[in-house]
DNA sequence: TATGAATGAGTTTTCATTCAT
DNA sequence: CATGAATGAAAACTCATTCAT
């Protein structure tokens, strides 16, 4: 999965953890191409050879990040299917990628920039695991639908709705804090305020 | 504003629209930083110093292309509020949106890609004429919303979400070609399928 | 001597002076290397080529300037000897200089930053009037000299001295005026003040 | 200040000695405009980038040989006023300049075009420590004029007219070279026996 | 290990000059 | 005559990466 190499001393994981964290923050603010190794490495209070002496280039490093991540969009998804309420299912879905903007934007950025951008990768099977359990749930949905125990809907756009209108807020936060009113503070629950009405009037099955 | 010269040669005006359209295909490829006016001339078929004969530096190329696509943003907009029908009025908007991203998906990640990432700009007025439509949309739909023409919805999160999921498939087109499946040709077809009737049942007001 | 075509249209030269107008500007305040063509052309109103047209590189341009301003040099030279006080003529010759720091610094300038800087010329023929006439008043004053009508003095470092010490306020002019106090108005008559008595008590023969 | 930092390894202080050295030759000849980073990390013998590891910059390199210089103007005024003797004194201070002009002539010249053609600096204060020892001297030649031990003379002049006729035989060498006839060996001996002469009668007070 | 030092390729930009119209 | 257009060389810097100690 990710290719965090088995057998580290103590020392040596702390270490990754701080060039990790430094590097979440520069990367996901400058892209790939506009984060130097260097200003991670200052960032992270140390040398730049020895940065690379713990990921051995500016590559290995990013897509490290990337997996060391990728559990946050997985495990939202693992978590459907918990109860037989779909619409509820559903709707807590939708409030945990709401949750996760707010607590994780620089990851979901992070995330946002590398499929916008996106850097040719020897090897990309990177998301591979998010995408197995993508199709799990893609399954899920449908036979939801299928019984009739959601509103017949096309489940991949429905993921890729919840997926765009979540995750905004992250992403464009930019745009966002601009074009809003002052009360950002309330920002994340007034998304919920309309998100959750919006999918419930979408799934709930007529009767 | 940093808008087209009025007055232009036409050599200057065919270089210029050759030059914008091949920075559009790399700087939408791979952001302001990882893409060189080296590239984009080259792509253009000239030598750097000629393309900076025409575009002063790298970042007047790049924000002249910016406002040379924010029309495309811009005058969906602006068509809202054509009819009295609040609910297909603002369900063609989602329509246009969507063609949009099937039609200029480079445009649309070049401005998801400054938004993201942004580069610091000396004057930060691009978005200004932008901003401004949004503002009065966001008026027209509350006054609706008060007027009982729609259901009620916060306006800036409708928007907001609008633009999230129809702008998705442009800007995380590599992500849904991996998950979706072979059907790709009838993809913005079935978002829409999608779109239109979530936001009908969103908007539609309850008697 | 200066290389000034023979047969020139009224027009013609008046572009030309025009050039050498802002030339001189342009090269005096920033060096031959830290002058562009461009920045005089534009000083000049005209567009390059234009210029180019008038001399045919900035190299000939610039030793034009050059050429034409020399006469400022030679001039004030060929006035020592007109009368018979020696004294006072060389006083007057000092008198002279200071003048032309006044009125002329910018050509001092130019002059001294070719002096100083200096490029490699292929014809360095450039001074040879202003070195002809040196030499005959170089005599002249070691006649005086040797006639006891001035005190006994090396003819060169007089004249050097009397260069230097004239010429600095034109070319050092930054400097005076931040060390100098207020009184910058009165600088060339305080000049002028402390040399003359100098030089006087310099050269009046003791009896 | 723009001084040189305190804590250098034995490598980096033997380099920017190495490459202080080349720049003051490549400089002094070019002005700061002509002389290319280049040129100086090839007289240095190493690699532009090499160079600029240890300069950050051309400006930073630049003014870091001007400070690293400065002292050179310093010292000698500093010396001024150790004896009772005023005349000998400033006659001594002249002796010393001359001797500055024959030993430091690359030094001379780079402050020389420094104060001729000038860069824009973000840092103004490069000169502030010789404009305070130069008020200060300023002071104690004006109290040796009040009290009589020197003919009364404007101190700011007679500095000026010091540094204008020391400092030439370096700043305008190229010239001087040309006009004066061969005994070049004992050009600075000459001045001395000129200039010593010339403010000794200045400044000595009639009784 | 870890850091100072160095490298080489690449990037943006400037500029004198030329060419076509 | 005059200008818009283009060129090629060089300049200043950046950066991922490697090397030596």
């Amino acid at each position: 999965m990710t290719s965090k190499p088995a057998n580290l001393t103590r020392i040596q994981s702390e270490r990754r953890d701080e060039i990790l964290s430094s590097a979440l923050e520069i990367f996901s603010k400058n892209g790939y191409k506009g984060a130097s190794i260097n200003k991670i490495a200052q960032a992270a209070n140390m040398s730049t050879p020895r940065l690379l002496y713990h990921f051995s280039d500016k590559e290995k490093l990013y897509s490290d990040l990337l997996s060391s991540t990728l559990s946050l969009w997985i495990d939202p998804l693992e978590f459907i299917g918990q109860t037989d309420d779909a619409v509820e299912e559903i709707c807590n879905y939708v409030r945990r990628k709401i949750e996760m903007s707010r607590d994780y934007p620089r990851e979901s950025r992070l995330f946002a920039s590398e499929i916008l951008i996106g850097i040719e990768r020897a090897d990309d099977s990177l998301f591979d695991p998010l995408h197995q359990i993508f199709r799990d749930k893609i399954e899920l949905i449908q036979r939801w639908s299928n019984e009739g125990k959601i509103a017949p809907v096309d489940p991949y756009h429905l993921i890729y709705s919840i997926w765009a209108t979540t995750q905004h807020y992250a992403d464009f936060d930019v745009q966002i804090r601009t074009l809003s009113p002052q009360k950002m503070e309330n920002l994340f629950d007034d998304a919920e305020a309309f998100l959750i009405p919006m999918y419930t009037k979408l799934l709930t099955p007529s009767r």
